[in-house]
DNA sequence: ATATTTAAATCAAATGCTTTGAGTTAAGGC
DNA sequence: GCCTTAACTCAAAGCATTTGATTTAAATAT
């Protein structure tokens, strides 16, 4: 997989087909319903419905649940998305650490697994990856593999450096090596956006179609969906958004920046600042555990952080509101919920943001699946994603096509 | 047209050759090609394409240009698209102005109109419209019209107030009315992602799958395009780049902000400051003639300006760099040519973005089209995408359907 | 109670496109 | 000249959706 978008495919009565049980998918996920009222929402005819739900009945996907009695007339039979019809899998590759999560088609977890890792080139991680896949498989179909890393990717002077390097990680070669290494189709992707999916999927932004997530993992990810696809940009490097400078002439960021975000605003930064503060040891073991006990004695210096982030993050959520105008603003990640919370509580959204519209239903900024699973949980979630939301499929060049005409 | 993705439609025989349509068409867009080249690209069966491009050359959007003499084998009879083939309206209206241009498919002008507009209650711009339409129907076939106005939609504080504001003109009405009243399908959208489409069509990011368009209207706006797709965002509002804040505890702005991008870098404010300088009267006419003599003066006072907008500017497109990952960011609209080109080579990109990767092959930043007509041709160019660009259809709701679920 | 109305679901063609496989045409290479 | 390669065409087959007539089942009206 790679992220150019490069020739779209045609499609045929098969293509068609899948087209159409993925509608169908995706529509009985938001709610249960009856074959005609699929058929209306989808412009399908109730017969192709009604044999494309014997279909995913047969596989188990969709499972009747009775007969609603409503109105006049012979009461629909409804069907409800069956979420453990199948499961998926789920990695996130970090430098020190591989995650799997097995779930089933709501992301529920079945299984988690993490596991240090010695070594991080791709031979040897995808050795482990089809070890663990191995020792896990459950009785129900597998429909996949997700495969996420932190990005950004081929980036110079960011993707080489600091703490979530993964150097040799090709993401033009990795998801078939993974394929070939685990024996299923592969979604690969950088954390944040698979996160941001996840959460689309059963967390905050469940059943919204623009969404913006922000991701605390090592620093600060970013990950959109915009009318319902993720963004995912011309080298999948979209939502590199911790290096987005809030305070021009602040602090210098090895990136070569001065005042990005994620010096402000990301694990990192609260763990830098407790330890300068003492609140932490030099070596900054143990900072989950001081941040649930210093935000329940509501410590000064943590407070101090916490107006400095929340700061920090009201600029670049006002810039992610005018750029995406999403439905809402979702935080989440690897930082304890009360702090998350603290975080929106003490927010001071700009005023000039095309969020402040009319027809908003939602809270601008809401907080979003915490911990340290998030991001495997938002591997299995591309998997789920392209099960049931339609897409238009690229096809990959054949012969030294031109992967991108020149700039002219 | 709603800016909510509601329900992806199903798809039938009807609706996958239309597809197909848009593939072929999309392909040779980019060159002319054999029909066995496009079935490889496309993923058809030549004999598919051969049917297609049958229809295609009836109806006179494809033309052939003769065999190719290459390799062994038959030689392939090439196909090009064919620009002449049919035409498309283009309307902007702006408080003070309507403006009109027919194109071809390739976006080369037949005709452009700009009428002064005394009201702009809708029912009297559609008027002219059709009267302007009615007037100048060419003898190919018309396949559609693009209507732009400028954003944001809806937005409290911002929408209503200023130079651009056209109240009355709700999004999900306009376009149903706009479609009675030409009699033609009418595509809806702000100028700035409408401007971008046209960039990519015939302009500086033609080919390109994921670019950014910065859009000196009156404002400053913006246009993306990720993966060949315009983001519009929940309320069709993506893009307000103009109130995004670049410079913290800077310049008051309307809208509430202090620091706004427009107040920078912006028709707007390079007349503000000619003003204040006495380089210009004190109304701010003739600001076109003035910048063009004033730069090829070398006018200090213009050139202060242009320093605080490219440093301005600056950030922004590495704001934009990282959270989009655009393949390039095109700078374009009402300023004349010199002047964007003088901003473009003040820039001074931050070094931590993304965009300084290894695989890119186009500049970070170019200047696109230019002129008050760059958003009535992007109107066209809606029309245009929307000929040769595959897409997923969405479904309106039917009856009372929840639009968007609350954010739980 | 019984008949009527309304709506869901099924059955059996029919329809629309795409694909397949055999055959034809036109060029380069030996 | 003959073989190979590749593009293209023709006719039949295949796949999935749609259409229209029927059946089923509940709410309402008589």
């Amino acid at each position: 997989m790679s992220f150019h978008l490069h020739q779209i495919a045609g499609k045929n009565a098969e293509k068609t087909k899948a087209h159409n049980r993925r509608v169908v998918l995706g529509y009985l996920r938001g709610q249960p319903a009856g074959r005609a009222e699929i058929a209306k929402a989808s412009g399908l005819s109730t017969q192709t419905v009604s044999n494309l739900m014997a279909e995913l009945v047969t596989e188990g996907l969709v499972v009747p649940t009775g007969r609603r009695r409503a109105a006049r007339g012979q009461p629909p039979v409804v069907y409800a998305f069956n979420p453990s019809g199948a499961a998926v899998l789920g990695f996130e590759v970090r430098p020190d650490t591989l995650t799997m999560v097995l779930t089933d088609l709501g992301g529920t977890a079945l299984v988690t697994r993490q596991i240090p890792l010695a070594q991080t080139d791709p031979a040897h991680v995808l050795g482990q990856m089809a070890m663990l896949a191995q020792a896990h498989m459950p009785h129900m179909p597998v429909l996949g593999a997700g495969l996420v890393i932190p990005g950004p990717f081929g980036v110079d002077g960011l993707s080489g450096v600091g703490p979530t390097a993964l150097p040799d990680w090709d993401p033009a070669q990795i998801p078939l090596q993974a394929e070939a290494a685990l024996g299923l189709p592969v979604h690969f992707d950088k954390d944040a956006t698979a996160a941001a999916l996840a959460e689309g999927m059963a967390g905050a932004a469940s059943g919204l179609s623009s969404y913006a997530f922000l991701y605390f993992g090592t620093g600060l990810g970013l990950g959109v969906v915009a009318q319902g696809q993720p963004i995912r940009g011309a080298f999948g490097n979209a939502g590199e958004v911790g290096h987005i400078i809030v305070h021009p002439g602040g602090l210098i960021c090895e990136c070569g920046n001065a005042g990005c975000l994620e010096q402000y605003a990301s694990r990192l930064s609260v763990q830098r600042h407790l330890i300068a503060m003492g609140a932490l040891p030099p070596d900054g073991t143990g900072l989950d555990a001081a941040l649930v006990q210093l935000l329940a004695n509501q410590n000064q210096d943590l407070m101090v952080w916490v107006d400095t982030a929340a700061e920090a993050l009201s600029r670049a959520i006002g810039l992610l509101e005018n750029l995406f105008d999403p439905q809402c603003t979702v935080l989440g990640g690897a930082l304890p919920d009360a702090l998350i919370d603290l975080l929106i509580a003490r927010l001071s959204l700009p005023p000039g943001s095309v969020a402040r519209h009319s027809g908003r239903r939602n809270p601008r900024v809401l907080r979003g699946t915490s911990g340290t699973l998030t991001a495997a949980f938002g591997a299995a979630a591309l998997v789920i994603h392209d099960t049931v939301t339609p897409r238009l499929d690229a096809r990959a060049p054949d012969i030294a096509a031109t992967e991108s005409p020149p700039c002219p």
